[in-house]
DNA sequence: ACAGGAATTTAAAACGATTTGGATCGTACA
DNA sequence: TGTACGATCCAAATCGTTTTAAATTCCTGT
């Protein structure tokens, strides 16, 4: 049914109709009702196509997704929760991970193709290629995670670097001297947001700072497996582990396993959890010590502060830090006399 | 750059350059190269929502995404590969898990808004509202799964009962008698499918089914843990489990070793891999036998198929039945003596 | 040189909404 | 009574393409 024929039904002008529906004053309260209630009777719903044609807007988000991240769908489920009472979608494009020609040629498209009216940028770096792009083409942007990058952007973020200090400080005050952290990709923002956190930690106490015990990578089981195993085959072996990730801290728990040690006795874990519906750390055995920031929650603000990016609210005022909870359960423990 | 403009630019008529730059085979081979390589040059790109207006294509793909689904992610990011040759978006809407009502009412919004030339339906079960529905309404659909539902409708489906029928004869050819099934949502075709597969292995022994040995839920570490705790706590405990997914699986270990047994020695288990990139079946440990079938390849294949759909493959023609691969590492081995 | 037909190209009509700039209707006030 | 003004409503222009139907150009064979 188009707006021509339903106008005509209920013996008004497309305009009045139009108007009632879109919410603008200048018409009566009783057409408005009148109007609303027989949309929802005669089933009449606006072409969408037509709509975006004559205002110019797109009415979707878009966001890039890497390959890897399982993270991603958690955050997706978190924006979709809050755009579901808006008229706006979100529009999925994937990319290579670590491909970052493709990367910023996708992120290109996406602008200028005019599918979408913001799109919304992860894991930056803090000199980041794709937020000047996007400042460029003069398309609205958001970043998930913080940049230094030198143009204006909005930006949500959560406090890494408090969230590592604190854990790292933690597991000092239980009497560890050598703690391990296993930490996500090299080079982006948060990785180094954490590295800084784990380094303050050690140096309030004045305690030195050994890059032996640090390592960087993908959050996966694996790479969790392989890098607590080659820390316990180190020969002062760590008695902590701060891990970036539940899925790096399964292969820590592994590893720790694998070399007849126990987690939360001999060998203490704390790992950050971006809390999954379908593995918790409270599951976990030893339940798992976590710093954890929802991820969904995080999702569904970022889609709000695109929508008030979107309707001109200016990007510099939007800047999100939020505080990170140290949740301590069974894998944290006093450090085992040396 | 509008087209209007850009084909006087080039001394042509805005419909030539159109259907240069479509493809069409009334324009000379000379006009069409000239017309692409000006539009590159210039930058023309005709407007996403002008087209989709005057084809009343919707250039889109909806898929809709339960809360709780890790395989989610993996399942788009093999649609999206597929489709970022195309100009066709994936559009994800998301539901809350269970509330059947919900899934409905956004289905149907969906198909009648316009936004997407053809859905995706997950997880069918054998008398699946949705499938109906979307029949009644329409609009071009794939379904991820199989259903006995009593209308024509395209789909792509594993062979999940054929899976857990081999896992569960590989365990009996171990020796193994008391075989555990940690199976997906009750309900679910499935679910059934894998129950299914089960009860034949069973049978072609002559072995009897036994119903407490089998239990249904979603796939999380947690129902993982607690049924496998369960199971090993019944007087006459299982040696074997068949898990339905590597999340169930990490439970499972869990419950095991927190019983003082040991995987792969005391108790076997074969869990059925969709193939993450995060989560690898080969660095458990021990490393798990698995059914395994990549949920990226056939996220990939669907939109495929889906594209078949959109332009005219008659639904009835599109039927796949994927094999699933069994692969035996270190969680299986031989029933320990009674 | 010219008819006939194929190969190109084009003008103009959709597509289905929003929005601009007026029109109409009542009511209140001088 | 006439005017001004606010409250409603409407006709027509517009958004930027594709596509239909018709016009033009270019060959080819006689």
């Amino acid at each position: 049914m188009k707006l021509k024929e339903f106008a005509k039904q209920l013996g008004l002008s497309p305009t009045t109709v139009s108007r009632a529906l879109s919410g603008y004053p200048e018409v009566s309260e009783k057409t408005r009702k009148r109007v609303a209630e027989e949309a929802v009777r005669l089933g009449y719903r606006p072409n969408i196509n037509a709509v975006r044609l004559v205002t110019g807007r797109a009415g979707a988000i878009g966001v890039v997704m890497g390959r890897n991240e399982f993270q991603f769908c958690e955050f997706m489920s978190g924006m979709a929760e809050r755009l579901d009472s808006e008229d706006i979608d979100i529009l999925v494009s994937p990319v290579a991970d670590q491909d970052m020609k493709a990367e910023l040629q996708l992120y290109s498209r996406l602008a200028t193709s005019g599918r979408v009216d913001a799109v919304i940028i992860h894991s930056p770096k803090p000199n980041d290629e794709r937020i000047l792009l996007l400042h460029k083409l003069g398309i609205p942007f958001l970043v998930h995670g913080r940049s230094e990058t030198n143009v204006p952007h909005a930006w949500l973020d959560i406090d890494n670097e408090g969230a590592i200090r604190r854990a790292t400080s933690h597991l000092l005050d239980l009497g560890h001297r050598r703690i391990a952290l296993i930490n996500g990709r090299d080079g982006l923002t948060f990785t180094l947001h954490r590295d800084k956190g784990y380094r303050e930690a050690l140096e309030q106490r004045g305690l030195p700072f050994d890059p032996r015990l640090v390592t960087h990578g993908q959050f996966t089981d694996e790479i969790g497996f392989r890098s607590a195993r080659s820390f316990l085959e180190q020969s002062l072996r760590p008695t902590a582990f701060v891990a970036g990730s539940m899925m790096t801290a399964l292969g820590v728990y592994r590893a720790v396993r694998s070399v007849g040690l126990v987690v939360g006795q001999d060998i203490s874990v704390i790992a950050h959890d971006d809390v999954f519906p379908y593995l918790t750390a409270d599951n976990m055995v030893p339940s798992l010590s976590t710093s954890r920031s929802s991820l969904r929650a995080a999702g569904a603000r970022l889609a709000d502060l695109t929508l008030q990016l979107i309707t001109g609210r200016p990007a510099t005022e939007i800047h999100e830090l939020w505080p990170v909870e140290l949740i301590l359960r069974e894998s944290t423990g006093p450090a085992p006399d040396a």
